[in-house]
DNA sequence: ATAATATGGCCTATATACGAGTCACATTAA
DNA sequence: TTAATGTGACTCGTATATAGGCCATATTAT
């Protein structure tokens, strides 16, 4: 018992999580993929697809990012270079930043 | 006991995951939030935020999102319409194709 | 029409992610 | 330098997602 429902999601979030899902499924049917096939080529069960394909939030993402994959889904659509040259380019924007943050009596800036 | 890592996960899923983490710890930096504040505005602990963070593939994604989105890392580009009209064009592509997918001794086509 | 298959929804047991804490070390500002 | 704060890396108990099953309905092909 104790049907909590606990945890809130943002609208923007759920949105977000909703689109994927239905890019996934979309993705499956283009290549004429059952759910059980799609399933167990991504080493999962049925039901945990079924609810990737509805955005669920409470997916473990790696599932979803490894279906995504299967079906051809990309986020951040890694165009030039691929994953890793974002994934380069991201750690040297991190490198030019304190590497700690600190608060001290500042004022957040937000100038960016 | 038991430390059976028996899930495997491909290179790329794990590659965009790592990179997903970064954009997140970048904004936050950008924003000069500490993970203790970071992870009070999402609702999470501070140790989730870190596994966050790294990438870790087995996190909620709601979670991952919801990061995302208090420090404002987009995900696919949503640009144009936003996400909710990414999300009915898709539908749209969705109803196009048949409801069931079925096999029946037909070779997978793959044209698109 | 019928048969065959796909999908959606629900259930339970078990593996495990989460929150909360602690400690050590790193980084910053003074 | 020193003091204050941020971060990383753990541990542990408990809430919960997952796998796997079943059943009902929908869709397809014949």
């Amino acid at each position: 018992m104790a049907a909590n429902q606990q945890r809130t999601y943002s609208r923007y979030a759920l949105e977000g999580l909703s689109l994927f899902g239905k890019m996934i499924r979309l993705g499956r049917m283009q290549r004429r993929l059952t759910t059980p096939e799609l399933a167990a080529r991504v080493g999962i069960s049925r039901s945990t697809l079924q609810r990737i394909e509805k955005g669920d939030p409470k997916v473990e993402i790696g599932l979803m990012f490894e279906a995504a994959a299967v079906v051809g889904v990309k986020l951040f659509d890694a165009d030039e270079k691929g994953v890793a040259g974002l994934s380069e380019r991201t750690d040297d924007r991190i490198a030019l930043l304190p590497k700690h943050v600190y608060k001290a009596g500042k004022k957040v800036v937000d100038d960016f």
